[in-house]
DNA sequence: AATTTCACCGATAGTACTATCGGTGAAAAT
DNA sequence: ATTTTCACCGATAGTACTATCGGTGAAATT
């Protein structure tokens, strides 16, 4: 057995990350409004008077958690397109662009969240977190979409890969969101519906490239045969 | 000149509008944080005792705000509909499909931002209404594409159109919000990258929908020739 | 062994907000 | 003309939280 005494500086860092950890927790489940030092000195078993041995102020331990979360983040994401890349075929990587992500996403459910919630609310603290995660996840699909291929040469087509790229994200969230609020049961099933989407835009891209006009001509469609 | 003196009960009427306003206002600028009694009080120009007046608590206040936004959302999406309807072609009606409710959308930016705030927000007194305003759009939305001709007859497509229908209301929301932030100048670009969103989407809806494999076989993509 | 360090404690001053109270004057009812 | 009603006011008690302070004991240093 090790020893279990700690020294004081271990003890001091496992405190720490207790705090984070409980602050973590009540963030998801309370909201950023449901924070408090007392709630997560408390819930982290010390004095809410000794919080501040640890962080300047509530801001503090939100920025660390933000750092932390966007590493976590950033590392699941790196991984995740290392995972892609190593499909044995075009198909199933275009296929995995869009399933790893969400697995991911499910697997960490809450950084999601907090982020979803940050996104738009001009009072909280991880807002600034919140868009420049977007920010990143954005140039991230943009740069996977122009590894299947689907280079952008010119300005608008840029701008196009790239709202292509946020609405793909944002798809991909509402329904990782939908899939863990129990109404998609099936991630492959949404994994095929992003892929579709995607494929959908991506031909758009592809047969306006080399002309001016809007051209919807080759992309027109008719209703499906009914059975 | 009509007369400028008010019955009482306008006068409470007239405040009690002004402390909604001022409410709607300051939820839209600090969030959902920054609301107290005192603000929308003093923004109305009344005393912060007074608010209790008009309302039970702030809790009131906020579900009449959501009653009203919702009502106003529910008028223009009909609006939208109605519209959307009366475009000449099926072409025309399709992309009418996604531009209108970006365009609503633009009108009125501050219940967007609001929805998507409190949507996943636990500690918000306007989650229930964000959370059955986004249920509204997508079922709205499913209908929409289904009135386009992709009706879906088992539980499978119904589940996907759902899917479909929550993921680009997810990417509508996106774009709308960037081209609020300036990062997309142009809606009609954005209107076009929804629709060819749809367009993959309900492709592999038809595709697939008298099949029972995963059946990628007709929308497998091969990469953009390059100029 | 003596001294210093410091993570943690309880107490508390300060801040921001909620919600209630009695008072006031003008509108409304009599 | 008199009385009643009530929208609004200022004052204030109560609540929840922040952030600082001096004190304490065990770990670390000397």
């Amino acid at each position: 057995m090790t020893d279990t005494r700690l020294t004081r500086s271990e003890a001091k860092d496992l405190t720490r990350r207790r705090l984070i950890r409980a602050a973590l927790a009540i963030l998801d489940e309370e909201g950023e409004a449901g924070l408090s030092t007392v709630k997560v000195a408390k819930a982290a078993g010390i004095a809410q008077s000794s919080f501040y041995v640890h962080f300047k102020d509530m801001q503090e331990l939100l920025r660390v958690l933000a750092d932390e979360g966007g590493e976590r983040l950033f590392e699941a994401m790196r991984a995740a397109r290392r995972k892609a890349r190593e499909a044995p075929d075009d198909l199933e990587r275009h296929r995995d662009t869009f399933r790893i992500p969400l697995v991911a996403i499910c697997r960490h459910p809450e950084l999601l969240r907090i982020q979803l919630r940050a996104r738009y609310d001009p009072s909280s603290s991880l807002r600034d977190f919140a868009v420049a995660t977007a920010a990143a996840h954005r140039e991230h699909h943009a740069a996977d979409l122009a590894a299947l291929g689907y280079t952008a040469d010119d300005e608008r087509d840029r701008r196009r890969l790239e709202m292509i790229a946020e609405g793909i994200n944002a798809a991909t969230n509402a329904l990782a969101m939908g899939h863990l609020e129990g109404r998609y049961p099936d991630l492959d099933e949404a994994a095929d519906i992003l892929t579709a989407l995607s494929r959908g835009a991506l031909r758009l891209l592809r047969s306006t490239s080399a002309k001016t006009t809007p051209a919807e001509a080759d992309v027109i469609s008719e209703p499906p045969a009914r059975s």
